[in-house]
DNA sequence: TGTATTTGACCATA
DNA sequence: TATGGTCAAATACA
């Protein structure tokens, strides 16, 4: 199966009030202050990432893409001019952790087989508690099994039910390339350079080993990202985060991507994604923390 | 009984 | 005013 995977930073709020609340520090003390009234006016002011999943359909995958992040979905819309709903998810540690991160998951008109997924918003829920629920989610979607699932999405469940729900594990059985690439599409403005991550070697699935490159992850883009190399200006005119090639490994419990390091780099950096059954490799790698790496990098 | 999903209505934005 | 995004009551399920 192969998957090619586009991250497309919209940034679309890139102009004026909506630049500042998303590169400064405040941005994340108003997303505390966030309440009911204020809604409203908030979504139109946070980061947006669109990610687009194409999976093969004579791969019979029909897949199940998730961030790593635990998603309720609150609400579904018919949207003007596209065939299909749009289903809206919030992060379930919403109430608990005032976590506003949103997402909104939409097949593609053109090709079914095309999800596009816009994130929006930062999780400011803890990866701790996030990866606890993870792994009790993850009992509770085994136990509920794809009937449920099914049995929810009344009317042509293979129309309305978002991949993410469907079929985790064929998803991982993939050898895929993997691509990442953003743009900013509407403020046009050179916000990130570009730069390439390769993963030359393939890492062990167990829980440890997880738990341990998660943290590498969150400690060393950091660092890539802070490097003179990484800020160097680049003489391409496109924003592209590219991963490749994925010498990453799909197992069951997911994706591990090693001594990734940037082409222009010698520094090696261990970068992997810790996800779970129910969990995308690939988001992992993800809005990770482009979003939130990259909002305190700037605004440091 | 607790949690997640569905769906109609409401509200802000363009 | 049309559309998209969100809320919250109703519903479903384990």
């Amino acid at each position: 199966m192969e998957i090619s995977l586009i991250l497309i930073n919209e940034l679309t709020q890139g102009k004026g009030l909506a630049k500042q609340l998303y590169w400064s520090p405040r941005s994340e003390v108003m997303d505390q202050d966030f309440n009911h009234k204020d809604s409203f006016k908030k979504r139109k002011t946070m980061p947006r990432w669109t990610q687009q999943v194409k999976i093969c359909p004579e791969t019979g995958v029909d897949g199940s893409l998730d961030d790593g992040h635990n998603w309720r979905k609150y609400g579904q819309k018919d949207i003007l001019g596209a065939k299909f709903p749009r289903g809206y998810y919030r992060c379930t540690h919403r109430n608990v952790q005032g976590c506003l991160a949103t997402k909104q998951v939409q097949r593609s008109d053109e090709d079914p087989t095309i999800l596009e997924v816009t994130y929006r918003g930062r999780h400011t829920c803890r990866k701790a508690s996030h990866m606890i629920s993870k792994a009790v989610s993850s009992k509770r979607k085994m136990g509920l099994g794809e009937n449920k699932v099914q049995k929810r999405h009344k009317i042509e469940p293979e129309v309305y039910m978002p991949l993410e729900e469907q079929n985790p594990e064929a998803f991982f059985n993939f050898g895929a390339e993997l691509q990442v690439k953003t743009e900013d599409l509407d403020s046009k403005e050179d916000i990130f350079p570009s730069f390439c991550l390769t993963s030359p070697s393939i890492g062990s699935e167990n829980e440890d080993n997880l738990l341990f490159t998660d943290t590498m992850m969150e400690n060393h883009f950091m660092e890539t990202f802070s490097s003179p190399k990484f800020m160097s200006p680049t003489t391409s005119e496109s924003n592209i985060f590219c991963l490749s090639p994925p010498p990453c490994q799909f197992g069951s419990s997911g994706l591990l991507c090693q001594n990734v390091q940037t082409s222009e780099s010698d520094a090696t950096d261990i970068v992997s994604a810790q996800t779970s059954v129910c969990n995308s490799p690939i988001a992992e790698l993800d809005l990770f923390d482009f979003d939130s790496e990259f909002q305190e990098f700037f605004s440091s």
